[in-house]
RNA sequence: CGGGGUGUGGCGCAGUCCGGUUUAGCGCGCCUGCUUUGGGAGCAGGAAGUCGGAGGUUCGAAUCCUCUCACCCCGACCA
């Protein structure tokens, strides 16, 4: 290819971007912040898809859909929900040539519209708990964009649950960050640190917000996901009331929580190299590349016949998978277009290889080769290393999360440890949003989350910054 | 919204300061042919641009002037 990526530590957002363009996930459109999803891309999204789709069903959930049009009066109907978003809504003011009566907002999320409808359909305690999910793309007015990680228009899941009392919808709250865990960890191979939003960065609306959160390899966070406990905030606002058992008239309690494309960024960011896109296995739609080299036309017939072999003990695993026979490409070129794209594993195989009955594996996250892999085997041995790479780039991530997570305890260390090395610092805060916003305009490092891993948390401390009493530590990092 | 930058074949750029041998050039890519093929092939031939847009100055504008549009990067805001 003629273009080449820009090294990590020579300019990281560079680097980032060249990824997407060469590894052809993404491209610009026409209009400002919007992207274009190519179809590399897409395939990680459908693949996402259908992992979490699994999992919700698996936790009760159906999937619905709601309109990406919201009348304004609905965005204003809860106080904080519309200071949050007003400012970054696109507004339809102008349908089939004349000025709209009521002005249509453009889904910046969907509470709103769906808890207006949910007055509808609860009545009885004995019609919740709603569990419901909806796969849509979402429109917020973004100052500044990047590819996958924000855009002006992204594709996410949100998830909208009723309930009949408070503990049900914070178990839900919880049981969906779980899920949002399980995911990150399992697919993206992404190890995240859960824990809760404070105050000032919780959801525009919610009681509390919680959150998963990982480390970039610039070593920045960034947030992958959010769990909301809305309270009755949003069934007050739209006047959802049921009678409970009792014969009691009562508000019902909601969560929602939402992952979206983001996440292809955070899986760009977290595995990635300087040669290009490095997939989980398990997120990548081809896991299998067969590159087959020759130099005469017979060779070429005696290559691909062999190729057969390698493809029927591929299918017999159920391992997708492409071969490249491209004529007008030399191996060399072959190699670098597939890794650049991030598939785990690629097979060569050549005279030399048939002469031995055996083909060469290459793993991608390592940049190995392994030779003299016996052909009746290589299915059996593709889905091992699939395995071990998917392990690999999880405990390689978490590695390099633990090496970067500092405990500090003074002030002037915390401002050289997020001007110098970066990452995140575990450090004690007394609760209060003023020494939170000093440290965030000093620093311009964040609270991330109050984890709820007690080995993070810590013991009780001093506060940074008033020196006050602290419950334990929470996560500071710069983020995306 | 503030600061910086860029718009020239599909992509990346040179030319712009000092208007005129520029028939607007180079690299990559693309097409054809031959030779190649175990880490991004070589040679030969070929197709493709009217210089973001509008107006102006001039005998003459990619180049000067005015206006305008768009995008990118850095900040404030955010999944």
């Amino acid at each position: 290819m003629a273009q080449k990526i820009t090294p990590r530590d020579k300019d990281y957002s560079r680097w980032y971007t060249d990824i997407v363009l060469n590894a052809k996930l993404a491209d610009y459109s026409p209009v400002k912040g919007c992207m274009i999803i190519r179809p590399n891309g897409y395939a990680i999204w459908e693949k996402m898809q259908a992992a979490l789709d699994k999992m919700f069903k698996d936790t009760g959930h159906e999937n619905a859909y709601f309109p990406i049009m919201i009348p304004e009066s609905f965005m204003k109907k809860e106080a904080e929900h519309v200071e949050g978003f007003a400012p970054e809504c696109a507004i339809v003011t102008i349908g089939g040539g004349k000025t709209l009566e009521e002005r249509l907002y453009l889904r910046p999320t969907s509470e709103t519209i769906i808890w207006s409808t949910y007055a509808k359909w609860i009545q009885s305690y004995r019609d919740l708990p709603i569990l419901i999910n909806q796969w849509a793309n979402i429109i917020r007015w973004e100052m500044r964009t990047r590819l996958f990680l924000r855009t002006t228009e992204f594709l996410w899941q949100e998830g909208h649950t009723a309930h009949s009392n408070a503990a049900e919808a914070e178990e839900e709250t919880m049981r969906m960050l779980d899920v949002y865990e399980t995911f990150a960890e399992e697919f993206i191979a992404l190890p995240v640190i859960k824990g809760k939003k404070t105050e000032a960065e919780k959801f525009a609306g919610a009681i509390y917000t919680v959150c998963i959160e990982a480390m970039m390899q610039d070593k920045k966070a960034l947030q992958s996901g959010t769990s909301h406990y809305l309270g009755q905030n949003f069934a007050k606002a739209f006047d959802v009331n049921f009678l409970n058992s009792k014969g009691e008239r009562e508000f019902a309690y909601a969560s929602s929580w939402g992952v979206s494309t983001r996440l292809i960024g955070a899986l760009i960011m977290a595995h990635s190299d300087d040669r290009g896109l490095v997939l989980p296995p398990k997120l990548a739609a081809t896991k299998v590349v067969i590159v087959p080299i020759w130099k005469s036309d017979e060779e070429k017939a005696t290559v691909l016949k062999y190729c057969e072999a390698i493809t029927l003990s591929l299918k017999d695993k159920v391992i997708p998978f492409k071969l490249d026979d491209r004529d007008q490409f030399k191996p060399g070129y072959k190699f670098s277009d597939w890794e650049m794209q991030g598939i785990p594993v690629r097979i060569e195989v050549g005279p030399k290889d048939i002469a031995k009955n055996a083909v060469v594996l290459f793993r991608r996250d390592t940049m190995k080769k392994e030779f003299d892999i016996p052909v009746e085997s290589v299915g059996e041995k593709v889905s091992e290393l699939l395995d071990l790479i998917q392990k690999n780039l999880f405990d390689r991530a978490l590695k390099f999360r633990k090496e970067n997570t500092f405990e500090v305890d003074d002030y002037e260390k915390f401002k050289e440890t997020v001007d110098g090395p970066g990452g995140f610092i575990l450090s004690h805060w007394c609760g209060s949003p003023e020494c939170e916003t000093k440290i965030k305009k000093d620093t311009k490092a964040t609270i991330r989350c109050i984890p709820f891993d007690e080995e993070l948390r810590g013991s009780k401390g001093k506060c940074l910054v008033c020196d006050k009493e602290s419950e334990g530590r929470v996560v500071f990092s710069k983020a995306y």
